[in-house]
DNA sequence: AACTATTGATAAAG
DNA sequence: TCTTTATCAATAGTT
């Protein structure tokens, strides 16, 4: 694949190879990493140029491949061995990761993806089940949402109760005030005559307490 | 490079996984291979399939590559701690085990169980993604149903022709019968009296062919 | 490093 | 899995 093909041996040229490797390189670790993501697949890659400077790409770790393909071979040539304590956690390690697997294709299907390949049957059932989850979930919402607005209103008639008799005070300090300022004037005016306008806070008009919040949730809404 | 270019992401459809899995291993084994002939590189590749089949190559010998890369990697890193191998896959199976745990709660949440102590706006979240796995499900579904109500309909019609073909035959050799017994009773009146009240089957009636059945989703139904 | 003509890889279909 | 075919991607050679 290129302006003409080359035979599979050893480039003689140093400077062409070179180029090559740099090319080709690129070329394979980019597959390597595609083929790990559109197959599911581990992949490890390990190139040492001819002058030993080290390329790699790890699907998961570099490490862990190893691990893993030193006990597939080791598989192979065993027989009957006694379980040592590396074995024990590598084999917990692929249960785990096997019911990880199982995990992650049902939780793909539960998000709509990977779906292809179901039948009708299973699309019914699922259907049913994200059916009973949104009804669940939206129940849920609308708990906490009318709580929260339950305990606004709760507050809302404490404060609106303190209001109300803070009014109560203050009309009554009113008063008091009212028949001080008569009380004084009615001494002045039998003392010296005082030019004075001044007027009490109180004389000016009677406060009434506003009307208390309420909020009720007549229909929850559902959006479509 | 092929009939179409695809993104690079998982592949949800597991026998085209499968396939292509088959292809792109070829062609990166043989990649790998032309990388370490060409260009004088030391090459290793582990391919582990999704379901844990090994595929390798080793331009001289995995062992040594093995070896060699990690020398390569504690030169770098001189300060690490030899972690032995049962720590290694105890770690592993530590790792794992989180991820499942993390995916269970999250599965759990999916399916409208343990929602307690999810605040509004993740409920809300859940909802959009319930709703949106709710409807790609029943679009699935629906255009299963589609298509085989198309496949029968297609299947309806060609039998539907069939039928009217047969009828017509039918017909055809009915009207043949009559002129043959027609033809009969005028050869009998001229030769012999004969008192036999046989009448051909085609003279009953004229048959016609059924309406063909022709069944069309409307508005696909929705149960709530 | 670009460019591009060409080959090679591979997606889709059988 | 193998084959075939249409396309796209990688890359050999060149500037």
């Amino acid at each position: 694949m290129g302006r003409g093909k080359i035979a599979i041996r050893r480039i003689d040229n140093s400077t062409s190879r070179q180029v090559t490797f740099s090319k080709r390189r690129k070329g394979l670790l980019k597959k390597a990493k595609e083929l790990a993501i559109l197959c599911d697949a581990e992949v490890g890659l390990v190139i040492f140029s001819s002058t030993g400077k080290l390329y790699e790409f790890a699907s998961t770790s570099m490490k862990s491949i190893i691990q893993r393909y030193n006990t597939s071979k080791e598989e192979h040539q065993q027989i009957v061995n006694p379980l040592s304590e590396a074995k024990f956690w590598q084999r917990e390690a692929a249960i785990l990761r096997e019911q990880l697997e199982i995990l992650r294709e049902n939780h793909r299907q539960l998000m709509g993806q990977q779906i292809t390949g179901l039948g009708v049957k299973d699309l019914q059932n699922l259907e049913s089940q994200l059916e009973m989850s949104l009804r669940g979930v939206r129940m849920k919402k609308e708990q906490i949402l009318t709580n929260e607005i339950q305990e606004l209103n709760r507050k809302g008639t404490i404060i609106h109760q303190e209001n109300v008799e803070l009014y109560k005070k203050v009309n009554l300090i009113r008063q008091e005030n009212i028949e001080l300022y008569r009380k004084l004037c009615s001494t002045m005016d039998n003392s010296s005559a005082n030019g004075s306008t001044f007027v009490p806070y109180g004389l000016n008009a009677r406060e009434e307490p506003h009307i208390p919040i309420h909020l009720q949730l007549s229909q929850p809404e559902h959006q479509d």
